[in-house]
Order: structure tokens, then C-alpha cells, then sequence
DNA sequence: CTATTTATGTACCGAATGGTAAATAAATAA
DNA sequence: TTATTTATTTACCATTCGGTACATAAATAG
């Protein structure tokens, strides 16, 4: 009832009221992060999870609620945190230079081995059983937020003049797109930095070609 | 004991000695197909199968083996039929006329709505859990395969001279592998035929500056 | 101190998973 | 006919799945 009364009392004042957490929440998504990159949302078992958090599974649920809420939150990480690149390569001054960047950046992040390869939002749940559909969706709709972007960007070049107005940029996006889709594939696949470096080294020598 | 020599007897002669099988083994193999292909491999179950196949449990293990077994039979079937497409790109006359036949062949294979979406080869197990390891190499396995044999066609082109000695015939194979890959993600993700026509016109535009 | 609040650890839940034992049905062989 | 062989059906198995009830531990409030 009062619940929000006494949310908005204690908003830096006074210490929580019961027992304090005994982990840290902001790790525990990092680790949560590595299993559901490396394994898929489905790939996950909520036993492999406990596991690589150390912490009891009740504790996971009342932190995070159930599996599907915890892979949001450890999606959003993902997106605002190791996949932070794409927003730096969207900054760059001109489009040529968006598209290096956002190409040379998906390759350096998905052949990392610092961390899981290829990327988390193409992996996450490609195929998948019914009890996932959601989290299918949501998925896809990231990677389409993200073609979107691009898009934005460009339509942003052309005004800023340096993509003729004849650009289809919307294309030019999902050329992109679809290539970092197939990298994200092919470095979970085994292929190297090198390889992959060839492969956008082919894809953007007729950039000027093309747009 | 001696089973061998009966197996040896009954070639074409005898009819089989017990109970008939009561169903089209390979119906049950496309029926198998169309539910690999949509859900992949662990996201297929059993029951999903049993239902499809309008078979019982019993009588899948009897005739197929097991679960992997029935996914590698259907992989087979898949790659011998859906996808003998890119056998017959490979067979073109020029590297030119492969490349374009095997991207276009793509993108009317993976919006074709009169099957799933996408490639089997790629979505099948690209994350999966620990229990699905073996069939994702096994799929990894067949990428590479596909990346091998447009290698080879391509180091043919050189020799026939419809592709310059310069020409890196392991990186063009990547790269369209690439693209392959990243326009079955899209096709699953409702990309239509014309926006995938449009992202490979891109792609093959710079066919001749590339090679 | 006691009362209250919140988090933890143990032990468990029903449902779904892939897979099978055992009885029965349908064919051929003799 | 009877014996043998193979396929089908029903009913079940152990394990794992995601998720939770419940008792207890650790903090603050009074």
C-alpha cells in the first residue's frame, strides 16, 4: 500500500531495513553475460547459471526475477557496455568512415577472446524452441533497432553531403547489417581475426563503388 | 551372429521376414526436416517430432536411432535436396556467373515461403547447450565445407583464366560464405526477397573491382 | 533486549526432456 | 497350423528443466 511512501523516504538517508545482499549484483550480471553469450538464451540452463554466479538460485529470482528477466538485463549490459563500439562508429565523421568503423569494430569485438565470440543478439536465440519466442522477438527487433540506426546515419551523410542524395541508405544499412550478422557467424564458427579482416577488406573496397 | 550372411541373402529376392513398417520412412524425413529447420536442433522436441512425423516414439528410435541420428539424416536429405541450389551455382560457367547464382540462389532459397526461413547449416545450432555439441560441430563442419568447395571452384576459375592469378581464392569464398550467413539471419528475421535482392546487388557490384 | 524486515540455504515442486520395456499386432517360413 | 520375426502401441523410466516453500541468518528499529 504505502510501499511507495517509504521508497521515496529513504532515498540516500537511511540504511535498507533487513538482511544486505551478499553479492555484488552488477558482477553477477557480468557472469551472467558470459553464459548466455556462449550458450544462447535456451543454451543456458538456469543450473549452469547458479554455477558461474556462485549464488543460490532463490537469490537469482529475487534479484532478477526469472530467467527471461535476467537475460534482459544482461542484454542490456551487452548492448551499453562490450557492444558500446557500435555507437562510437556511428559517431565518425563521415559515412565511409561509419561503415570502416563499424565493420573493423565488429570484427575486433567478435574475435576477441577476452569474451565469448560473435555477437550475443544474433546468437541469443536464432532457433528455438517455443517457450522462447519472446525472447526471439525481442531479439530481433534489437538487430532491426540497429539497422535503423545506421539508416538514420546515413540519411544524416546525405544531408551533411558527404553520400550523394542518391544513396539508398536504407540498403546501404542492411548491406551492413547482414555482413555483421554473417561475421558475428563466422567467428563463432572458428575463423580467425586475419579472415575475417579479408572478408570486410573485400566489402568495403567498392565502398565508393557503391554509395 | 549371422545376421551378416541373411542381410547378404534377401538382396532383391525375399520379402522382408516381420511386421511391415507402416510409414513412408522418407515422408517422415521431410516432415523431420521442416521441424529441424524451423526450431534447430535442440529446439525441436521429441514430442514437436513424434507429433510431425504423426509417428510414435518407439517407431522413430526403431527406424532412425535417436534424436542426433534423425537430425543427421535430415541434415543430409537437406543439403542432397532444399539445398542442392548451390551445386548448381558451383557448376556456372564463370566465377562471375558462380557468385551471382549462389547469392541469388540464396535469397530466393531463404524467402521461399513454401519452406522455414534460413538455412538449416546456420541456424541449426549456432549457441545450443552442452548436449548439442556435437551436431554444432557438425554444422560448423558443414559451413566449412560449402566455404572449401567455392574455394576450389574459384582456384578452377584461375586455372581456366576467367579469375586473375591475383586473386585470393580463400578470402572471396569467406566473403561470399559471409554474406550467405548473414542474409539466412536476416531472412529469419522477416527480411523480404526484394530488401535481400538489394543487399546482394550491393554486394556484387564490385564484383570485378574485387576480383 | 524484542520485533521486524530482508536475504540466504536447503530441499523440494510439477512439467517436460530424451529414451525404453513390454505386450501386442502383422507379416513370412515351415 | 505353429513358430519366428519385426513393427506398433501403451505405458513408463530417470534426468533435467525453470521455479518456489520454508526455515534460518543477518541486518535495523524501537
Amino acid at each position: 500500500m504505502n510501499t511507495e511512501i517509504k521508497i521515496e523516504k529513504d532515498k540516500k538517508t537511511s540504511k535498507p531495513r533487513g538482511r544486505p545482499v551478499a553479492f555484488d549484483q552488477d558482477k553477477a550480471l557480468e557472469n551472467a553475460l558470459h553464459v548466455f553469450w556462449s550458450r544462447g538464451y535456451e543454451g543456458a540452463s538456469m543450473s549452469e547459471l547458479v554455477e558461474a554466479l556462485g549464488i543460490n538460485k532463490p537469490s537469482i529470482y529475487a534479484a532478477f526475477g526469472n530467467k527471461e528477466a535476467l537475460f534482459q538485463k544482461v542484454l542490456e549490459k551487452y548492448i551499453s557496455g562490450p557492444a558500446g563500439f557500435i555507437s562510437k562508429a556511428l559517431n565518425e565523421p563521415t559515412a565511409k568512415l561509419v561503415a570502416e568503423k563499424f565493420l573493423t569494430g565488429a570484427v575486433e569485438f567478435f574475435s576477441d577472446e577476452s569474451h565469448p565470440s560473435g555477437c550475443m543478439v544474433v546468437q541469443g536465440a536464432l532457433s528455438c524452441g517455443q517457450g522462447a519466442d519472446f525472447i526471439q522477438s525481442e531479439l530481433i527487433s534489437r538487430r532491426r533497432q540497429l539497422e535503423e540506426h545506421i539508416k538514420n546515419r546515413f540519411d544524416l551523410a546525405i544531408v551533411k553531403g558527404d553520400l550523394p542524395k542518391s544513396a539508398n541508405t536504407a540498403n546501404l544499412a542492411k548491406y551492413l547489417t547482414t555482413l555483421h550478422q554473417g561475421l558475428s557467424v563466422q567467428a563463432t564458427s572458428g575463423a580467425s581475426k586475419a579472415e575475417l579482416l579479408a572478408v570486410i577488406e573485400l566489402a568495403l573496397h567498392n565502398w565508393s563503388t557503391v554509395s
